[in-house]
This record gives structure tokens, sequence and C-alpha cells, in this order.
RNA sequence: GCUCGGGUGGUGGAACUGGUAGACACGCAGGACUUAAAAUCCUGUUCGCCUUACAGCGAGUGCGGGUUCGAUUCCCGCCCCGAGUACCA
């Protein structure tokens, strides 16, 4: 028979999931694997052509690992709460469950297609109440805990609340809020609950905060600050207003420093861990405090380079900074306002775009220098953030090209301060070399000596200590929309308080319409009759998307039967699977899902729920699959309108045209099909063209792939068309994994035609079945062995694009060879198996091994015996330059090689009666001789 | 601006620690089979020069230098493309 893809994918599929091959279950026998996908959004569009792609390459290496011995689990979900339903609810009024569960039934659908060995009996869905319910919980357990630096984890808050009552405030090392309150044991018990919960609110992990949002009333919601542009929502353009609201927030920033020294211990992509590293942003420095000449404040700034305290000119505090107002003297009041204003101005515009002006306004007052009591004047300047820090920096002229650039412009002294600082006349230079100048007590001593000496003077004097600074903030994490996660509080007397777990979980109520209300409450305000104990409140925001992904992975642990279990996952599971030993995914997560999973799981490990310090030791990321768009060349006659005339990409530039996208699922290799063009849209039905060699030629462009653009290829249509098998090499073969690229189909004949070569190498010329009991030839084994060797190293390094081209050359070699043995196919079968595992299915059961069992074969045993060669074709260069190919027996040694080289009359011939200066021989790689 | 990727034929890409640049595939050209087409198979295909041909010569991995017997690979400077980030004190 012929290769029939069709019918061979449709039987293998429905045999592996009759027979539940992939379905796994904890065995202590064999060593564990979890391979994990980072499971996708169901959007209504469906799967395209990019999505698979880091599911192919992760569903290769699980199968190669099942292949290997190890017991793989490797599930697939969905991440179900989002906001493309809700807005479509708003739409239509479709209840976003509706939505998101046809979506889901087609992602399923096509990704069943794709022969992918997920066990689906695992499947979580994040919108699911049995999968949120633990969402809620997990979020329970932050509320309920506190983090202890003098342990440096989180703890229970109980440990925290019997602290107070025993020892009051003092000796507490915890993260918490700014403005707690400082008690003895006595003043702890004598407050009443009320107090005493107000109190530790500002311990908790997860804890309710004042924060400023972008508030858009037309779309009745809050947006994310790239979601706003110029001032207006970037969709619809609607006003957006700063509002302040309570919300739920995370203590993630209690996390920083173990999240950052958790980079060093995860085999990660660089760029991806750098990306965390400047979000987290660690700078070690020092706060100093300032006074302020004739008032009692004082401005605190945070500094990296506290040894250049002596060289301070000036003071700048951000124009939002809380003193501005109460710093600015009656002469300078105008200054001030004028500032601000037009600060305020600029921010609206863009304020990026004019990072080189120096501006700034004097507030008339002076600080004090705390070291030398000299007089420095305060500005205001929109290059300090209020933000970060403590929103006042003290500005080192000679030391800093901001702070020199602001000195030059205004005028303001530029002070030396150590001597190997060079032309500072011209720019500021910030060398930490040499020994400091002009600085009082530290005169003298070099960069380390001096930090120590200034530290130990600041705390002495009350005005300054070490300080370690982070960029990172904690995460908001309430929303203010429908389709979310309930969060798991209700209010007494305006008191966050949790429902009990047996309560979880907590639903998702119905509403009537999934808009705010008119007193500008989130959707959940609609819901009637909704109170806890039918009195209190329930917390009408719900958790963002990010919350259902940060522990996902540990669901899946927890097998179909061990979910009515009470926990998120069973114990034993945990301790088993442990952590995902390679997760595979896009770097658009690298800020968010990968630092919230590792905030999350860390602070399950604290509480001994998990047992490692990293969720996901090895992570490759995918690249994009960019769309690649066809266009075609419509003529525009004198009056400029366009013509039922298109020409040729080629012959375009003759003509006066304008393109026009065409789909490029009527485009094969860049050629046109003009009937399909025809019918294409109505409007081109009597087109004309203009061919080049009988043929249109379409420009090409590279576009993200989009419905507009025409641009989308959808896999079903390629498996309709190649089969699956095809795709999943086809998407191997078009490059590195983790480089981006473009989405083209010209290159999938020759995978089409490698699978069709493979199948007729165990069928003979009457497309029967035959395979050779007869043994291998050497030439045969030594194919075989290369192919074994190469797809080991391949995919260990996850090199599939290589492999794929290695098993055509491999397939190429044995088709010359006319070799048919079983004792071969039977062996590359299995290598194969991984990419393509419908064909090889079928051609195993052909072999005569029972059904099925080539998921749990094992991989072929490399034997480097069969490789060894005898002979070497060294390549002969003349200064540098290959020359021409020698055969040479391997058994020679160098000396040996020089004199068999210099015997042969070609090369004499190359060398025309010049001798050699040099030789130089690598056995078994090159000769080169040097003339 | 900073940080990180990346520039190799007409195209996607290969070349593992410096050692035959362009594997494999697409496309293209020519040929075989066929009444014809599709499918399949075979040959050629980096560029330039030279040659009837066999062959030969030269250049060549973004650009300019360097190290080396030898550089796509290492070093220095520059250009271009992509991603992330945005005055972080």
């Amino acid at each position: 028979m012929d290769y029939q893809f069709r019918d061979i994918e449709k039987k293998w599929q429905q045999f592996w999931a009759e027979k539940k091959t992939f379905k796994v279950a904890a065995d202590a026998s064999k060593p564990k694997y979890y391979v994990l996908d980072m499971f996708p959004y169901p959007s209504g569009a469906g799967l395209h052509v990019g999505h698979p792609l880091g599911y192919i390459a992760s569903d290769i290496f699980s199968r190669y690992k099942r292949l290997k011995g190890y017991n793989v689990l490797h599930p697939m979900g969905y991440d179900s709460f989002g906001l493309p339903a809700e807005q479509y609810a708003i739409q239509t009024g479709q209840h976003p469950a509706i939505t998101t569960e046809n979506n889901i039934a087609t992602y399923r659908r096509q990704l069943d297609q794709i022969g992918f060995s997920f066990d689906w009996s695992r499947e979580v869905r994040t919108s699911d109440p049995q999968y949120y319910k633990w969402t809620q919980w997990i979020f329970m357990q932050l509320f309920n805990a506190w983090y202890n630096l003098e342990t440096d984890k989180a703890e229970s808050i109980d440990t925290l609340s019997s602290h107070f009552s025993q020892h009051g405030s003092t000796s507490v090392k915890a993260v918490c809020d700014e403005d707690v309150l400082t008690f003895t044991a006595a003043q702890w018990n004598a407050m009443d609950e009320a107090d005493k919960e107000r109190e530790l609110l500002k311990y908790r992990l997860t804890f309710l905060k004042e924060s400023t949002v972008n508030w858009c009333a037309a779309l009745g919601t809050v947006l994310a600050n790239d979601e706003v542009k110029d001032g207006v929502s970037e969709r619809g353009g609607y006003p957006v207003e700063q509002k302040k609201m309570m919300q739920w927030s995370m203590r993630i920033t209690a996390y920083a420093d173990r999240l950052l020294q958790g980079l060093d211990s995860i085999d990660w992509p660089e760029p991806l861990k750098e990306m965390q590293r400047n979000w987290i942003g660690k700078s070690t420095g020092a706060s100093v405090k300032f006074n302020v000449e004739g008032s009692d404040k004082q401005i605190e700034v945070f500094t990296t380079r506290v040894d250049t305290i002596f060289g301070v000119s000036f003071l700048v505090i951000a124009p939002e900074h809380e003193l501005v107002a109460e710093l600015t003297t009656a002469g300078q009041k105008q200054d001030i306002e004028d500032y601000i204003t037009v600060t305020k101005k600029k921010s609206e515009l863009d304020r990026m775009a004019d990072t080189k002006t120096v501006s700034g306004a004097f507030t008339g007052s002076y600080a004090l220098n705390p070291l030398n009591g000299a007089k420095i004047p305060v500005w205001i300047a929109d290059y300090v953030l209020a933000g970060y820090g403590t929103g006042a920096v003290m500005a080192v002229p000679s030391g800093d090209q901001r702070d020199w650039l602001f000195a030059k412009h205004f005028d303001l002294p530029i002070i030396r301060i150590l001597d190997a600082q060079q032309n500072i006349e011209e720019a500021a230079d910030s060398t930490k070399e040499g020994v400091y100048v002009n600085s009082d007590i530290i005169n003298g001593l070099t960069y380390k000596e001096a930090i120590a000496t200034l530290i130990q003077r600041l705390e002495e004097l009350g005005m300054g200590k070490a300080k370690i600074q982070y960029r990172m903030r904690d995460a908001i994490f309430g929303r203010q929309r429908y389709w979310g996660e309930p969060v798991p509080v209700y209010f007494e007397n305006g008191l966050p308080r949790l429902i009990s777990e047996d309560e979880l979980p907590l639903l998702l109520p119905e509403v009537d319409k999934y808009l705010p209300t008119e007193d500008g409450d989130p959707p959940l305000g609609r819901a009637e009759n909704w109170k806890y104990k039918d009195t209190y409140s329930y917390e009408l925001s719900t958790m963002p998307g990010w919350a259902g992904s940060s522990w996902y992975w540990y669901r899946y642990m927890a097998s179909q039967e061990e979910r009515a279990e009470n926990a998120f996952a069973p114990k034993e599971a945990i301790a088993y699977w442990k952590d995902v030993d390679l997760y595979i995914g896009g770097s658009e997560h690298a800020t968010g899902h990968l630092l919230y999973s590792r905030f999350w799981n860390k602070f399950l490990k604290d509480l001994g729920y998990v047992t490692e310090e990293e969720p996901f030791k090895k992570l490759i990321n995918q690249g994009m699959i960019q769309g690649r768009s066809n266009f075609v060349y419509r003529v525009i006659n004198e009056d400029g309108v366009g013509t039922q005339l298109f020409v040729s990409h080629g012959l375009k530039d003759q003509y006066k045209t304008s393109p026009i996208h065409v789909d490029v699922n009527i485009v094969d290799n860049e050629v046109l099909d003009l009937e399909k063009f025809r019918k294409f849209r109505p409007e081109f039905e009597h087109a004309e063209f203009i061919l080049e060699n009988d043929r249109y030629i379409c420009g090409v462009e590279v576009e993200k792939m989009s419905k507009s653009k025409f641009n989308v290829v959808n896999p079903d249509d390629i498996i309709e068309r190649y089969g699956a098998d095809t795709l999943r090499l086809y998407e191997m073969f078009l490059g590195p994994l983790e480089q981006s690229k473009p989405w083209n189909t010209n290159g999938i004949e020759g995978v089409f035609k490698f699978l069709r070569k493979f199948w007729k190498l165990f069928h003979n010329d009457q497309l029967e079945f035959t395979v050779s009991e007869e043994a291998p030839t050497r030439a045969e084994l030594k194919s075989l062995h290369k192919i074994i060797r190469k797809v080991e190293e391949d995919i260990e390094r996850f090199s599939f694009n290589t492999s794929v081209s290695s098993f055509m050359i491999c397939v190429n070699e044995l088709n010359e060879l006319k070799c048919n043995k079983r004792a071969i196919l039977e062996s590359l079968l299995v290598t194969l198996a991984p990419y393509a595992p419908h064909i090889t299915e079928e051609l195993w059961a052909l072999l005569g091994n029972e059904a099925g069992t080539l998921s749990f074969a094992a991989y072929p045993t490399f034997n480097p015996d069969f490789l060894v060669e005898d002979e070497f074709a060294y390549p002969i260069s003349i200064n540098g330059k290959m020359k021409m190919n020698l055969n040479i027996p391997l058994t020679l040694e160098v000396p040996d090689v020089e004199k068999f080289v210099l015997a042969n009359d070609a090369v004499q011939k190359l060398l025309d009666g010049k001798s050699p200066k040099k030789m130089i021989v690598v056995k078994g790689r090159i000769v080169n001789i040097v003339l």
C-alpha cells in the first residue's frame, strides 16, 4: 500500500485515546521526567500554525524520554480565565463559560489531530471551580502568612501575633508596610480585635493597599499601563483618569532577593534571566538623611555611591515629592508651580522623547550635609522619579552624568572628590579608582575603606544606614472584571476576613450584565443576594490572569482519582514528580508568569507544601512564528483609481501600482493561483494579469500573523493536505526552535517526500510490505549508527531541525543501498518515532510488533565500532587554502602522513618545485602546507 | 541610551570545543518516463573569470582591522535588523 497518512493517523490517534497509552502514574521503579508546555488561553480564533511549535518540540522530547526509560509526565490544559471571553460576553451577552467551553473544544480537536502524547486525564482548566478552589486556597495561605526576615521565609501569621503578644513589635524583622506601629506586648494585648487585625494586615503576604489605577469609565474598567496611550485607552480611545482605590496586593518584594539568587541555580536562557534580574533591580547602597535649614523636616535620599557624599552640591527631589510645598519659599513659589505644571503636561505627552533636555526649578530651601554641614540647595526636577527609592537624590556632578548636565545647565558647583577623576570640566567621571580628596574624614582612603567608614559614621549620627533597594514593586492582585477567580474574602466592619476553607470554592456568581455597576463597582457588584452568610459583602474584584497559572504544574501531578482528595496535589505525588524538568514556552512571559510562579512556588515551599525552591529546572523559549504576507499589485490608472489589471511582482516597477494583501492559502511558492484569486473577492472576478514567464509572482513581507493580513495558516489545512507527521517534521525543519521565523510552506513538499521515501524502504516496487531478515552490511550499519548518535545529541541540545536533516540523509543513504533489512529499519524506525509517531506506529505493527508498544520501546544503543574508518580523505591545503583531497590510512601517525603527502604526485605538482616551510598535520582532520 | 539576540547562496537553513563554508530541503534549469499532464526518478545549481570540453584560476559567511599554519567560529572598531527596558540615583 502507498503511504495513506489520513487513515494511519486517524487509526493511531484513536488507538492512543482508547488504550490510554499516555496515562501515567507515579512509579518509583523508573526515573521521573516532567515535560511541561505553557498552557494556552483558548481564544476564539483557534490554533494557528505558530502555537504548536513548542508543543511539537516538547512532545518529541517526551516521546524520546519514554524510549529512554523515563516515566514521563506530559500534561496539557487551558488558562481559561481571561479578557477576550469577557469582552465577547459584554458584546453578545453570552456567558463566558460557554464561549470558553466551545473554544476549548476547538483547541482539543486541533491538538488531537497533531498526535500529541499528552496525558489528557490530567487536564486542568483554571476556570473550573474544582481548580480555582485551590487558587483561592493558596490566596488564603498567603493571607495567613507573613515574611520573617530572621528565618528568611514565610511563616504562619500566628507566629507573628504570638510574638506581638509576648514581646511587642520590637525585635520583629519582617517585610511589611512602612506605616507599622511600634508597641509593647502589653499595648498589643490591650488592643481590640479590629485594631490588631488592621495592624496584622500590614504584614500579611497578601494585603489591601491603596493604589493608583488607570480607571476608564467608558470601558468600565481598570487598564494596565500599556493599555493606556497618550492619556486615552488604546482600545477605543476613551479618556482615562487616575483613581485611587483599595486593591489586593501580593508582597512579592519579600522574595526579591531569593528570586534573584535562585536564577543562578536554574538552566534558563541567559536573556530571560537577565530580564528578571533587571525587573527585580537590586541596588546596594545607603540611605542618608539631610536636615533642612530652618526646618525640622528631613530629606531622605538613596544612593549607591555614598562615598561621593562630599561631592554633593545640590539635592534633587521629584516634583511629586511630599515636601515640595513645604520647602518652596515665597520667592520661588511661581517658578516651582510653573515647573510642576509643565512637568504634568509633559508626562501627558511623550516624556521619553525628552530625556536629553535638562530642566528643573529651585525651591529656595537649603539642606545641610550631615557630615560637614555644608549648605546645599534643594531643587526639583523630573529626572528624579517619585516612585523609586525615596524620590530624592543627592546630586554629585563630578561623578554622575545627569547631575553633571544639571549642574552645568544651572551653574551649580562641580566638586572633585577622587584624585583619579579626569576631565570633569567636560563630563562626569564615575570612577571608583584612586583616593579621595576634598572629602573630610575619608581623604586619602580608597573606595572600599570610604564606604565602611561613612556607613559607620552615619549610623553613629543617626543620619543614615546601609540599604538595599529594589526596583520591583509589590504586585497588584485585584482586577475589576468578571471572568476571573473570586477572592475568598468578605468584609466585616470594613475589615477583610477570609471565608473558611470548607466553604471553598467560592463560586463565581451569575450576573445580568458583564459590566460595572452604576456606582462603578466591578461586575460582581451586580450579583443578586450575593452576601457571605447573607450579611457581609464579598470582595467584588476578581483575581488577575496570572493567579491560576502560578501553580498549575502542581495540579497536573494529581491524577484524576487523586483530585477528589483534599489537597491541591497529594504529598506523595509532589514528592515523586518534584519539579518541572523541562518547560517550553514563549519569552513574553519573562517578567509576568515566570516570576509570579517562582514567587508562589517559594512561598508554598516555605509552608512545607512543596519540596523544591525552584519550579522549572530547565526552560527553553520557542521563537515566534511570524506571518508571511503575500501581495498582488493592482495597476492604478491616470485618475489614481485602481483597475482590474494586476502586474506580477518582477514587473511592477514599470507601472503605477498599489499593493493588496492576498490570501496566502491561494499562493504556492509565491505563484498566484489565478482562478482562486478571481474567486477570492467578488471585486476581482474579472481580474486580468500581466505575467512574467507565464506566471503571476506575488510580493512577500513578514508581518504579524493576523486575519486582516490574510496570512494566517491553520494547522488543520496542512494536516488535511500532508498529515500530522509532515506538519510535525516540517515545523521542526523550519529552523532552530528558539529563533523567531516567518511561516512559509515552501519547503513542506520535501518533508512529505521524505516520509514517503521512508515508507517505501519497507515496501517493494509494487508497494507491498517487504522486509528482509538478512544480516546488515557494514555500510548499512554505519548509516544507522550515525543517525542513532545524531538524534541523541540533537535532542539533548534541542536542535530538532538538524535531526530532521539527518533523517533525510539516512533515508537517502539506505535508499541508495537498497536496504530493506529489518535489523536496520526497525532501529531507524524507533529513532524517528518521537518525530513522526503515526507512520512509525503503523510500520512497527506491520513489522509484527504488538500494536502500541512503540511508545515504550527501547531507544537503540549506539555502537561506535560501526563508525570506525580505516581511511580518511584528508583535505590538503596550501597556505590555508584547500586544494585537494587525499585518501590516507588512519593508522599513519603525523610524521608518516607528512611523508605520504609529500610523496604524492598531485601534491608535488601543486608545490611547483617549492619546498614547504612548514607542515601542519592534525590527524584525522587536515593537512596544511605552508610555503 | 542601556541590555540581550542575530546578519552565511534566489529562499529556509547546516558547519558540535578554530580545521574541506554552503550539509539537508525548497526554488530554478536541463533530462528520463508519459499521447499529454500530474506523480516519480536522474543531472546541475555561491559568485566572477577562462575553456568547445575535461579542467583551471580568483573572490566569498554585514563592513574595516587584528591574532593564527588555518577564522563563519577568537579579539578590537563600525554598520544594519530584531527583542526587552526606559532618566533606577
